[in-house]
DNA sequence: CGCCAGGGCCTCA
DNA sequence: TGAGGCCATGGC
């Protein structure tokens, strides 16, 4: 067994399923106990969440969720109708409100002239494309698109994954290049990737944090320190 | 109070 | 292609 898979089987045992995406306000988690969209409704709010989460906690995120929600507005047709302004107002507390309104209109554009039914149907390279293609989707949002709104087998390089590694002592470093060093060691499995991802978020949330505590992490013995 | 959070765009070498 | 500035709120 290759390291990358090791680790991966450490903090499943330690940490347990993560169960990843994180609806909040679809009501599909409580019903379910699993983040795994089901319906269109779930795929947007995946993306919605996406793009606020962007360089952001996720605990900002939720309240502008909650707000979105509220207003009707994990719909495509109703962030086309509102105005930039007032959807800035709802988000606020995601931070970047501005700019973030403005992906979120952007993005609904792009839904409404690209079906979620036909972007289903295309190949994972091909769908990469397009959403990279839309002006506010980087790479680390567009995977994590494809990984949790369309449960498509692509590994999410995030800040958190490159801090973790660089600190493992792996000398990948843009985003690419990570991103092989997990494609080309795991199982090609949407669900590997899904759970890894999820719980190096955790690891990085709960000990490789900038300022790293190493005390009860569950792979510093895979780990140089520093 | 200062630091940081599940990025991405733009500009300028 | 890489570094640096910019966007901003809320938790700790």
């Amino acid at each position: 067994m290759n390291q990358i898979q090791r680790i991966y089987n450490k903090l499943h045992s330690s940490f347990g399923p993560q169960g990843w995406w994180p609806l909040t306000v679809s009501g599909y988690k409580t019903r379910h106990h699993s983040g795994e969209p089901k319906n269109d409704r779930h795929r947007l709010e995946i993306i919605i969440g996406a793009i606020l989460t962007q360089n952001t906690s996720w605990k900002n995120v939720e309240k502008a969720l909650e707000n979105l929600s509220k207003n009707k507005l994990i719909s495509i047709e109703r962030i086309k109708k509102i105005s930039q302004d007032k959807l800035a107002k709802l988000i606020r507390s995601a931070g970047y409100y501005n700019q973030k309104a403005e992906r979120l209109k952007i993005m609904a554009d792009f839904l409404l002239k690209n079906p979620m039914k036909k972007l289903d149907k295309l190949s994972i390279g091909e769908l990469r494309e397009r959403l990279l293609a839309v002006k506010g989707i980087g790479p680390e949002t567009a995977d994590s698109i494809i990984l949790y709104a369309f449960q498509k087998p692509i590994f999410v390089i995030d800040a958190y994954t490159k801090r973790i590694f660089e600190r493992l002592g792996f000398k990948e470093k843009d985003y690419d290049e990570l991103q092989r060093l997990f494609m080309d060691n795991l199982e090609k499995d949407y669900k590997t990737f899904n759970e890894y991802h999820a719980l190096l978020v955790e690891l990085g949330k709960n000990h490789c944090r900038k300022k790293p505590s190493c005390e009860k992490c569950p792979i510093a013995g895979y780990c140089n320190g520093k």
